[in-house]
DNA sequence: TCCTGGCACTCATGGCTCGCGAGTGCCAGA
DNA sequence: TCTGGCACTCGCGAGCCATGAGTGCCAGGA
């Protein structure tokens, strides 16, 4: 077991090199904290560290780095979460109170995040799973041609074209969206499906075969939009990476562009609170390199959706912790009251 | 006025510096292209060529490399663009024909696009203002709040919410629907605040407040939604992009995320082919170093929006503005059967 | 008038050595 | 168990040099 003092060790080195960004060596680290013990004293320190995990040399006479075992033992015992202040509480909710409609919230959201972290910001759209109907809405475009229009209570909106087996009538049509609002209005998309499942019933025959149609666009549209969309945004700040550049920052790019694999990182993530996963423990190679720091958000007590920021691993933990939590709180305030 | 030779040896040294990323001298000039004529003639012809701006050296005793004038030259007088071949023309039909929606078919080009350049893509979302409506639909939420949905010709939808001043009862609902249906279905969206102008005249007094509310949302909707949608991919290409890699790539990742920076890029070209805009040409600062290779796509035979790529301004021009141009063709296509 | 071969010159690049210094591990003594 | 001391390692940057690609210029030839 780690002694008080080592895990106190192991903590300035964390925190000087998020600072510094350069090796941390045993005497840096007593002059910059006042640990009450000698350099000689932390280099041992420091060799158990290293033989343990926590800690790494780049080459034979620099200072120390963290591992990843290191930065986790960070994240889950020595550091908490930094809270914001009040000022920065309140540039968030000045922030995203301008917004108009869900996009402009995404938007800001990811704005937002990757200002306050300087890092590259995730945040997915609102998941259609986990939200409710507002409101279905049938357009007659053409005679045997009907536009499915889907409303959710975040705001989200999708629509659907539908070909008709057969011309459907005004009044069927009519029929038809008041009987499948008072089913659906309200409920939950996962209850959808055995909501719906016998309203095709009382319709004439020659209709059935539209209504059944519309019936399975519908849940169409359920389980295809559940490949969720989401917006990223602060990518410059890659280029704070470091000093090997293209090597690291390439294969961070590419996942980055592959919104199944961004998609899986944040879904990932089954903590109630701020999730963070630390270089190897992402899945996708490209991202070894990396931290993402992860949250859920909604608008009410339920998470909908995710947020998060892709950062180095070399990152401060707690601020961002922090900062992601905020902006999640904050979204999901604007998103109930809209 | 640049004789024939010089012209030819403009174009090798673009040709091969395009080719190898690396400056190109006189010797290497003669042995790759046969210009019939020896290394002492090139580069009494190379020195002529700087003279007039047209190449420059990194630093004496070494080779030229193309200037951007050196560039735009090349681009306008010494190369063609360059067609795709068949079955990249066939690969190309087969990436776009799978998609379901605009959305997909935005998603696809932009892949599509970096792929085929190896460069990042931009594509912008149909425009609402060029485009015609195909359908408006009133829904009511609640007594007072109603929904205005807006459905183009390309298959965009853009929702709204409308606070009503007072109640709104079903049958004014479905007149109103129908007048504005009989008017703008099929208009452009141009023509569209004219044609709407006198609308709320035939209702009664206690509705009219509503209408003209309803009215001017739609006249909004089709203002705000001029500051267009783009999306962008390809981002990884950007590695590629050269060995000074941070202080160049910064900058352009960072203009890539100001909408407004690409909008305007995009908005510039004017010409019915394609345009090119080389380095400095670009008036954004942080593009100084890269080209835009930009065309109009559109359902018909007249443009809607616009996409292209930014590169390096060492690009291939014939290929790049090749691949850019049958993408605009095919995308236009898929656009118009939809 | 234009092209060519020759020649001297420039200068970026890469390999090499070397001294510096930060940082370490180990050990003996408190 | 901590501390001061000491010898050792080794990455880094500076300085140096040889190499060679590439140039500009010039005088002679077509």
């Amino acid at each position: 077991m780690l002694s008080e003092r080592r895990l106190k060790v192991l903590r300035a080195i964390v925190q000087d090199y998020v600072g510094t960004e350069e090796p941390v060596g045993s005497k840096a680290l007593t002059e910059r904290h006042n640990l009450g013990v000698s350099p000689a004293t932390v280099r041992n320190d420091m060799a158990a560290l290293e033989d343990e995990g926590f800690i790494a040399q780049p080459h034979t006479s620099a200072g120390r780095i963290p591992t990843d075992k290191g930065y986790r033992l960070f994240v889950d015992k020595l550091a908490g979460v930094k809270p914001m202040t009040a000022p920065e509480r309140r540039a968030i909710q000045n922030f995203l109170e301008g917004a108009v409609d869900l996009d402009d919230v995404v938007a800001r959201t990811v704005r937002l995040l990757a200002q306050l972290t300087r890092q590259v910001a995730v945040v997915q759209y609102p998941s259609l799973t986990r939200s409710t109907v507002r409101h279905v809405e049938l357009l007659s475009l053409a005679p045997a041609r009907l536009m499915l229009v889907l409303i959710t209570d975040t705001g989200r909106v999708e629509q659907r074209m539908v070909d008709c087996p057969a011309p459907f009538g005004e009044a069927s049509l009519a029929d038809l969206r008041a009987r499948l609002n008072s089913r659906v209005a309200g409920r939950r998309f996962s209850d959808v499906p055995s909501l719906v499942e016998d309203l095709a019933e009382p319709f004439e025959a020659e209709d059935r075969g539209t209504v059944s149609t519309v019936l399975s666009t519908l849940l169409e549209t359920l389980v295809e939009e559940n490949e969720e969309r989401l917006m990223i945004g602060g990518t410059a700040n890659l280029t704070r990476f470091g000093h090997d550049f293209p090597l690291v920052i390439r294969p961070v790019l590419e996942a980055l562009e592959e919104q199944v694999v961004l998609l899986k990182l944040l879904g990932e993530a089954k903590d109630p609170g701020v999730t963070v996963r630390i270089g190897h423990e992402n899945a996708h190679e490209g991202l070894n390199s990396t931290s993402v720091v992860s949250v859920g958000y909604g608008s009410g007590g339920e998470a909908v959706a995710k947020l998060g920021v892709v950062g180095p691993t070399r990152m401060d933990y707690p601020g961002t912790m922090g900062a992601v939590r905020a902006v999640a709180r904050y979204v999901g305030q604007i998103l109930a009251e809209s």
